[in-house]
DNA sequence: CTGAAAGCGCTTACAG
DNA sequence: CTGAAAGCGCTTACAG
């Protein structure tokens, strides 16, 4: 490593100390303006580049932030965590942190191990980006470490989490459906796969319940086995006359399923999703669903582990972060209700 | 910071010195196996955490690298970027480094203004990943830091990069139409665009070459502006039996102008595509493609960059992946061919 | 306004 | 096999 400018270097071509640098350097008072400027374009000059290292082993502090996403979550048709992912790294860095990625592998998952750049103070902090298992979510809640959970909650309220209101978005969407004319709506989501599906279900109970509509057994549509794997959803015999999806991409599976049965979506039957993620505008017809407030969400969980960082006692809770209907081609009145 | 335990407390503990501590822990030899493993214990005991940050003060290495991603190829329709990052993060902390997300806003590549990162020796090293302005190039070719470019190259032979076989791919495809009964086949793409873009149509166009096939201008389709924001592509009067896309992006928005023009694919023409990305699958007909080895492009750029953080003498120059032919549903020989 | 001293937690090179 | 010393580059607290 050549080019490796100290404080240290410039102090002593300058005949002063490294304390009087480094109070320059970081406009510290306690040193004339004439001399800071001298040592600033000294500094520039020599190409001097700070070292974060020295000032994470004095303060005992990374100013790294772990972004933890387990596995399933990620791959080529599974983009929406990435991108938020983005988003946290960018409002990470204007706080000065930076994200550090970790996929959790399954096999880590299961076996109970914590991501390394904890083992090795690699971060200050996690954001925990995608449902775990409970063993897991327990694993992390048990060391004394500063953590948000992002995008799922679990029974324990001792945890701090961000999560979009699922059960509102759901509720309001399977509202507009029924101001719409629809009374049979079924919904696609496995119940028992992560606390948002389970969520927008109830929301879409919720919906149900206020307008005196029974809810049928055979209208809650399975969509994924118990490790999150996409299955062939089953329709039902009676084919009701809308859907609310749990999410965008099971959206737009349903809409291709239905096509392949020559079922028009929203001629026959009208399709809602949820996330407004890429699967929304993809989708043939685009798709009405609940927008996510991706960049919101981000804002609060990188507020909240950065507040818990310096001072561990702090304590957010489940942070609720309001969603909104996105309007666009996939529902249309059904068709007996048209005159 | 509490839980703060350090070599020195393991080291008082055991009434030993915080070297023979260092070593045990780092499993080098000086210390003997009895000692070791009453250092191990205590240390797992006492919930013991290497910091990391004083291996880095004292190596002057941080064992981060920083990836680098110009902000135009992120957002939620340009997932195929932070899948490489993804890659490339998981390759990195194999090695034992760990790869920390920069977006490259516009505004900072208009300015030259380098990653923050490179300034506080956060990193030891760059992977850009996707194609700056060739200000930015220069700008980054300048300091003397190691770097790797991914995905792309520029005229400068000096420079390292991992890129796809842009042009062979193209090639390959191309002859796989040409062999399917087609010979008025258009390219989609900004021939200025990216170093990609034109490999792939240079690889298109010596196919036409080779098979006495002669490039009418009215063939060459643009698809995006300057900035590289996708424009409404211009079909020519005489529709061509097939196109060869530049992306598959593109291809998926091709097909969908097509369909809304009454044009069938496959029936009516042939489309394929290039990356094997989401878009790939998801459009309707699927694309045949040129798949892009996103693993093996990943496992030399994080090769490349760490052997450069070793030694900085090393260079490796242009350096191609391997890419072949997915084949699917968006290609039939032309119509008047059909017996 | 300026600086000497001490320390953050580890490792390397050397001595015993 | 074990350890005292020095140092990585910075900052804090204190003294002048």
């Amino acid at each position: 490593m050549k080019n490796n400018v100290t404080m240290r270097d410039i102090a002593d071509q300058l005949g002063v100390s490294s304390v009087t640098v480094s109070k320059a350097l970081n406009d510290k008072e306690g040193v004339s303006e004439e001399l800071k400027l001298k040592i600033k374009n000294l500094a520039e000059e020599l190409g001097y580049r700070y070292n974060a290292a020295a000032k994470s082993m004095k303060e005992g502090l990374s100013y790294n932030i772990g972004v933890v996403i387990p596995e399933r979550f990620t791959g080529i048709n599974q983009s929406f965590y990435l991108n938020v992912y983005q988003s946290i790294t960018r409002i990470l860095e204007k706080q000065g942190y930076y994200g550090i990625l970790h996929i959790l592998s399954s096999e880590d998952e299961r076996n109970l191990v914590l991501p390394r750049i904890y083992y090795e103070r690699k971060v200050d902090g996690f954001i925990v980006l995608g449902q775990t298992s409970k063993e897991y979510i327990e694993k992390i809640q048990g060391i004394e470490f500063p953590k948000v959970f992002l995008d799922f909650y679990d029974e324990h309220a001792d945890i701090d989490s961000v999560i979009t209101d699922n059960f509102y978005g759901s509720y309001e969407i399977t509202n507009y459906l029924i101001q719409t004319g629809h009374r049979d709506i079924a919904y696609v989501g496995n119940l028992h796969s992560t606390s948002s599906i389970q969520d927008r279900f109830l929301g879409y109970y919720k919906s149900l319940l206020e307008h005196r509509i029974i809810l049928k057994q055979e209208h809650i549509l399975n969509d994924r086995d118990e490790k999150g794997t996409y299955i062939d959803i089953d329709l039902p015999d009676q084919l009701p006359t809308a859907f609310v999806c749990n999410c965008d991409q099971v959206a737009h599976n349903l809409v291709l399923k239905l096509k392949s049965r020559g079922i028009n979506v929203p001629e026959d039957c009208s399709v809602v999703g949820f996330d407004n993620d890429i699967y929304a505008t993809i989708t043939d017809p685009t798709l009405t669903t609940v927008e996510v407030d991706v960049e919101e969400m981000a804002q609060n969980a990188v507020k909240f582990v950065i507040e818990k960082v310096k001072n561990s006692e702090k304590s957010f809770g489940r942070v609720l972060v309001k969603s909104n209907i996105v309007y666009r081609e996939s529902v249309k009145p059904p068709k007996n209700k048209v005159k």
